[in-house]
Formats: structure tokens, C-alpha cells, sequence
DNA sequence: CTGAAAGCGCTTACAG
DNA sequence: CTGAAAGCGCTTACAG
């Protein structure tokens, strides 16, 4: 992944040891030293190719031998735009947002820019005003939107009004290639379908999230099409819709084993959910995958901790990150984020312990 | 918790309806149309008692009903600081880092400052050098400092060093009041032994997490101290170094429930190596709390999510994050950032399923 | 209580 | 390929 970054200067290591002053020089203070003008060295931070190729290897060297890095606010104040991204999300869990972090964080490393966070209640009234004034008021370079905002196109059109630059992470093109990256949750539910069918599963049900979310109605729905396909029906009472949570996993899993015949596998569509079925297993007395197989969505770390470990799909919520402020800083938006775009990041099928064929 | 905002306008509601030139008002345009200096403006903005209280509401009221906010970058350049907090952590568990995000971002609501996340490896070379970077560059107006890092006497130096303000949250004071913010394990250690005392258990156990870690040897030393305060002793074989991870809670279960005689009870000082006694307990054929009470440390989700649920000591990280950053932003730092350290953010038991009176 | 001047550290036109 | 002037939107002395 090619790193886009604005200036060189950035990766200035620290003040060269003995070079005094502390450590707090100017662009005045480089072009001084190095007998040109501001403006040159002004070229030079900003990668033009309008320099002399040994004027700005000078200049480059003493930039480094002084410790000098270019200040972020004058080069804001002067750009008019900032070096921060914002990190907007409204609700994930703890490790989706951390992943996604550690992401976008690799790939802004040595690029001279830096991480703002800014949760949201998408549910409140006015948010997307909120997001709009922080975008504005700090001058965001751009900004990262996680599901559920993601997915919610009147924020999309009011980051654009004010022209802020943004990527969304979403299940399903909703917007230019340039603005998205998709996470193929429908291609991943259908995994899931497929494992449990070769399995020799045929009464088999599935907890949704809520159906609010896309990414929701996307596992779902391609866990269905592909069950279809192999010719298994899902009835709609072997279906619950759950809200993501582990109660609701719980609730799911206790409405669900209830019925007769019993579903011999369940598919639920977060790993959350999915310890939920399990907490509601082991109170039944059944046990897995003996009695229950159980597949998650997200490979979070529960699900190597749960016992038996969980099958799951695991979701590579790190390279997302990356991929999407990779994308935010690409020289030539939008030309150069679409080309990016391409890189695909798919979910795959995490093999553990929670599957067997069902019993006879 | 007095919000000590430097200035009001940063409150500013959106743009007012109909107001026109894009929202894109200066300084200037404010000075203009209140027909004053852009400097009594300044004044205004930051709270200066040098104006006269009906010009200050003249001058409020007009840059409420034009949508006017201070840009920060020009704030920040003639201040020759920002307004970015930072948050600096080496690895906790994605639930701490994002409580604490939430923490912050509580104090820094409405206050025009704003969080800029850094992760770091504290075992790399010139780990500290980065950090002081960031800081410098930035131009932070203060920095969090989280578990494992804060215990970091090197970094605290070098912060000083650059004159760049921090808190450190950490278990025992190992700085100026103003810069620290207890968290108190030693006290809740010695909550969990009284507890388990008060059930009845004699034959306890302990699952430490790494020495290198202040935390574990405080709730650690707590928790055994209070046993000996109660007359119990804590032999070493019943005593197990985890590292804070799931991975470690199983294999400490492991070595601590094949001793003969078997403990009745086991403390471990996090909930992941809690979740790793449970699975060891499960794989052992023990029932938890009836062969095994389990005491944990954190309350993270993972504590109500295990089954039965988890006995644990709440560490209310959002408090800790709300306070360490509140403390950064006092007005007179640091005597009243020193006035807020008082306020004590204590863990307690949380007592749920996972224990009961040993067996007879 | 109020203001005119100079400056924070950079960049954008505009010339050459 | 290089530079002198003006400006980004604020604040700090310094006067009054």
C-alpha cells in the first residue's frame, strides 16, 4: 500500500543531537541555513517538483541534521485545511472500533497526519449536525465513517455539501467507488450457509441483527439465498431477529431450541450473539456442537475464549481501516481512492470447534 | 464536574439559518458588524473580564446568530498550542481504551478540544522518543497517559522535559497530585479476599497478571494482605503469574486446580483470565460456583456474558477517563487540576454468580 | 475597558 | 527553477 503522504518532512526524526536551540526551528530558520528562500524549502515540504534536485537534497538533509518538521497549524492555517482524519462511529463494539483504530493508524503512520474520534448517537435528533459543525470547525482532511453511520445517506450528502472528504464502510456499494469500502457480508453469510449444508445440516436457523443495519440484513440474506440455492428452506419461525447483543443471543437461542423439531444449527449473525447462544445451550443442557452447531460473524477475541472455540467469519476490521484512510489520502482524490478501491477486503470462515455434522 | 472551556464561542450552534456567507465568518467579520476591534472580540472569546459585560452579550449574541467559531489552527498558532488532547496507550483490552475514549471525550464535549488517539509499543526502542514527537509536533495541550505506559517514569520525565502537560492513571501515586489519577487496586485486592473470607473459603488462590504491571502487584499484594490480615495464608503453589490474557487464566486454572488440596476459590486480577479459569473449570468437569468460587477484576462485558456470571471488581474507566482529562483542561493547572485529583474514582465488588460458601 | 501594530509559521498567487 | 509580497485567522505585547 503506497503511502500518499503530503510531505517527507514529517518523517524528520528527532533533533539531531547537539544542534541546540531547542529543537523548535522555523522554515525561516532552514532556508536561512540552507541560502534560500522560504519558499524553496516551502517546495521541498510539499514534494514540488519545482526544485533542483541537489537544492532539494540539501535542503532535505538539513532539515533532518536540525530536527526540523513543519508546524501543522500554520500549514493548516495556510492550506485552509487541517491534518486531522475523524474517526466518526455511533455504537460498535469495543474491539471493532479499537481494530479499526490500530487500521486507519498504520496507515497514516510517518504521513504527518492524525486521529480525532468522535462517537455519535445516530439516534439523537440533530447528529448530523454535530458531525457536520466538528468536520467544519476543525477543518477535517476527511473523515471515516463506520456502520451503523456509515449507512446513512443524509450524512454522506452533508459531508459532501460542505466538501469534506469521506470514506464509508458498508456492506454494499452505496456511493461512489472512491467513497466506500465493502466488507461482502452477504458473500460471508453465504459461506456460512455452505459450511453448515456440507456439514449434513438441514433444519438450521439463524438470529439476525437488527434490521436497521445493513450488514445485518446482508448476512442474513445471504445466508438464506445460499441455503435456498442447496435447497433448504428457512421457515420464518426458525428465524429470529436479534439486536446484536449478547441478551438477545440468549433470547434468540431459547425462542429458537424451543421449537419442534429442533434446529440442529444456528447461524448468528455477531459473535455476541453467538456466546448468547451458547450461555442459552448450556442452560438447556445441550451441549456443542454434540447437540447444537453454531456459527458466528466477526471473529472477535470471545470467540476463540468461548469453549468449545466458535466457528465464525472473521472480519478483517484492521485492513479495513487501513484501506479506508489509505483511501483519504491518496494524492489525486477522488482518481487515485478509486484505483484503492479495488483492493478488496473479504470476510472467510474461521474453522473451530462449534460444527460437526448433526446427530443421527 | 466544572468544565473549565477556555472559551465560550467554541458552544456556538450551528450556522443560523439564513445567515448567508456559508458559515465562513472570521474574526474579522464578527469585529466589523459589532463595530469593535477584532481584539475586544478575542477578548470575548476568551472570557477575559477586560470588557464591558454589555458588549460581551453584544458580541456573544452576534456571533451565536452568525454560526461564528474561532478557527483552532489560528487559535493554536498564536497560542503556539493546540487544542488536541492526546491519548496514550501501549495495549489494554479494546474495552478499557474505549471507555476511556468515552471518559475523555465526556469532559471535552462542548470545550472546542479534541482527542487525538496514539497507540504505542512501550517495548520498542525509543518508544519514548515517538511520544514526545507526537507531542511536540502536535503541539499537545496535554496528554492521557494509560496503564502500562503511565507507570513509565522515563516518559513522565520527558513530558516534563518538553513542558507538556499529562495525567497519569495508575494504581499508586508516583507523581504530583495534578498529574495522577488512582485507581486503588490495592484496596479493591483486599475487597476481593474479604469477600471470599466472608464466604467461608480458607484454601484461596491467586492468578496474578505480570509483575511488570503496577496494577498486579497491587491488587495482588491486596488481596493478599488481606488474607493474612484474616489469618489465611497464601503459600506460593497457590499463587500463579498470568499475563493478563485468557490464555494465561486457563493455563493457571490448570496448574492451581490439579493441587492437591484443590483451592475452593480462585481470585484471577483480570475477567479475561477469569474467562480462562471458567473454560479450565468446564474442560476439569468442575462446576463454577459449586466446586469453585471465581472472583474477577474489571467488570468488563465479558464479566455478565460468562455463565454463571462473573463475581468481578468494576473499574469505572469511563470515570477515570471523564477525570484525567477534566484535569488536564483546569483553568490554573495545576493547582486546580490538583483541587480535582481529590475526587476519588474507587473500584467496588459487584457481587453476581460465581460464588458461594465451599463445599463441606 | 479598548485598540493599532506586529507576529505565530506556513502557503498562495504573482513575477521573473 | 527561484523569490518577494501578501495573507490564512487568531493572539501577544504595548499604548492609551
Amino acid at each position: 500500500m503506497s503511502n500518499d503522504a503530503k510531505t517527507r518532512a514529517h518523517e524528520a526524526a528527532a533533533p539531531a543531537t547537539g544542534s541546540g536551540t531547542h529543537g523548535k526551528s522555523t522554515i525561516n530558520d532552514v532556508a536561512r541555513l540552507a541560502g534560500v528562500s522560504k519558499k524553496t524549502v516551502s517546495r521541498v515540504i510539499n514534494d514540488s517538483p519545482l526544485v533542483r534536485p541537489d537544492t532539494r537534497q540539501k535542503i532535505l538533509s538539513l532539515m533532518q541534521e536540525m530536527g526540523y518538521a513543519p508546524d501543522p497549524q500554520a500549514r493548516g492555517l495556510a492550506f485552509r485545511r487541517s491534518f486531522l482524519i475523524g474517526l466518526v462511529f455511533d455504537n460498535p463494539t469495543a474491539q471493532y472500533i479499537v481494530n479499526l483504530q490500530y487500521g486507519a493508524l498504520d496507515a497514516l503512520r510517518d504521513s504527518g497526519f492524525e486521529l480525532v474520534v468522535h462517537p455519535c448517537d445516530s439516534k439523537s435528533e440533530g447528529y448530523i449536525e454535530g458531525i457536520k459543525r466538528f468536520a467544519q470547525q476543525q477543518k477535517l482532511y476527511g473523515v471515516i465513517l463506520i456502520p451503523r453511520v456509515s449507512e446513512d445517506q443524509a450524512l454522506a450528502d452533508a459531508l459532501k455539501e460542505i466538501g469534506c472528504r469521506y470514506v464509508r464502510i458498508a456492506s454494499v456499494p452505496m456511493d461512489e467507488p472512491a467513497n466506500m469500502v465493502l466488507t461482502h457480508d452477504r458473500q460471508a453469510g453465504a459461506e456460512a450457509a455452505n459450511y453448515l449444508e456440507s456439514l449434513g445440516h438441514r433444519r438450521v436457523a439463524l438470529i439476525t441483527g437488527p434490521k436497521r443495519y445493513r450488514s445485518s440484513i446482508e448476512r442474513g440474506g445471504g445466508f438464506t439465498e445460499a441455503l435456498a440455492k442447496r435447497g433448504i428452506e428457512l421457515p420464518p419461525e426458525r428465524v429470529y431477529e436479534g439486536g446484536y447483543t449478547f441478551e438477545s443471543g440468549v433470547a434468540g437461542a431459547e425462542a429458537l431450541l424451543t421449537r419442534h423439531p429442533r434446529p440442529t444449527a444456528i447461524f448468528a449473525c455477531n459473535d455476541e450473539m453467538a456466546a448468547g447462544v451458547y450461555k442459552a445451550a448450556l442452560r438447556m443442557g445441550l451441549s456443542i456442537p454434540g447437540d447444537l452447531s453454531v456459527v458466528g460473524y466477526d471473529d472477535s477475541p470471545l470467540a476463540s475464549q468461548l469453549w468449545p472455540a466458535l466457528t465464525t467469519l472473521r472480519l478483517p476490521v484492521r485492513d479495513l481501516g487501513r484501506q479506508a484512510a489509505a483511501m483519504l489520502l491518496a494524492e489525486n482524490w477522488p482518481r487515485a481512492a478509486q484505483a484503492q478501491a479495488g483492493i478488496s477486503v473479504s470476510p472467510h470462515l474461521v474453522v473451530r470447534d462449534s460444527c460437526q455434522p448433526p446427530q443421527a
